[in-house]
DNA sequence: TTATATGTTCGATA
DNA sequence: TTATCGAACATATA
């Protein structure tokens, strides 16, 4: 689930376990080491005794800073999130343990193992070493109608790359498209300026709403175009026109036709 | 059994 | 060289 509102409501979560707290132990349950981009040893020499003292994000990207000096990052692939238990089996799918001194301990799941635990320097460095862009919530006109404006690539691959603009994923790509009104397939260069400013205001809106709604599916706005997202729903706006199913850079994508035309 | 999945990276190609 | 595209990654679920 993790886009940048679900990252949002991860890093809160990671907060209220983790925060000022001191790492007792930390496990490894990944046979292969997928997620482990930095050495177990590394990991554990960085955590061991240190505590949690801030977090930060940038897209879909999750810092903690350990009182050590460096910073653990997570990232939560496709399948990524994170569980507190105490003294029960850990939950299914638990690739990493961070157990702190008062008994919790915090699982970061991740079935498909697309997720990445990692030591890093901090996370301006990385920002700048993996030349991720700035965060949706914090992106400036100028530079996001620069980005699209520098491509030639299709509206919806370019939103869902981190380097124009950091924490749109597939289901909110598609739902500020739906918002303004925009085929998913039209080229970044026949975007209008109106068009560019309104898919900023829209991600922003989207990415905001679904934090206040605290991610939980159930409690989306109404409106969300996210809650018909599947081939052949109808949206009460569009009865005449069902949402019709694509493919966009790879991406299974969804529009309703009457509203989003090339 | 087959298709799909809320992400990113890498190699091939233009 | 640079931009773009599709495959690959590992696994679960419908």
């Amino acid at each position: 689930m993790p886009e940048l509102p679900e990252v949002q409501v991860m890093r809160s979560y990671f907060e209220e376990v983790a925060l000022n707290k001191e790492v007792k132990d930390v496990g490894f349950h990944d046979s292969l080491n997928k997620v482990f981009k930095s050495a177990k040893s590394v990991i554990s020499k960085n955590m061991l005794g240190a505590r949690i003292t801030e977090t930060n994000r940038l897209g879909k990207y999750l810092f903690a800073r350990l009182s050590s000096g460096k910073w653990l990052h997570l990232h939560f692939g496709m399948t990524g999130s994170l569980e507190v238990f105490r003294s029960e089996e850990m939950p299914r799918f638990t690739r990493f343990v961070i157990e702190f001194t008062d008994g919790d301990k915090l699982a970061f799941k991740d079935s498909r193992k697309f997720g990445v635990v990692q030591i890093i320097d901090d996370p301006a460095a990385f920002q700048q070493n993996q030349k991720i862009a700035d965060d949706l919530l914090e992106i400036s006109l100028d530079k996001f109608k620069l980005g699209l404006k520098r491509r030639s690539i299709a509206v919806k691959a370019a939103l869902l790359d981190q380097k124009l603009v950091a924490g749109i994923g597939n289901w909110i790509a598609d739902e500020m498209l739906f918002n303004c009104g925009i085929h998913p397939e039209k080229s970044c260069k026949n975007l209008t300026a109106n068009e560019i400013e309104s898919l900023l205001e829209s991600g922003q809106s989207i990415a905001k709403e679904a934090i206040a709604a605290d991610t939980h599916y159930g409690d989306f706005p109404k409106h969300f175009f996210v809650n018909y997202r599947k081939a052949g729903a109808i949206h009460p706006d569009h009865p005449h026109s069902p949402v019709e199913g694509m493919r966009v850079g790879g991406r299974g994508t969804f529009i309703v036709p009457e509203k989003q035309r090339l």
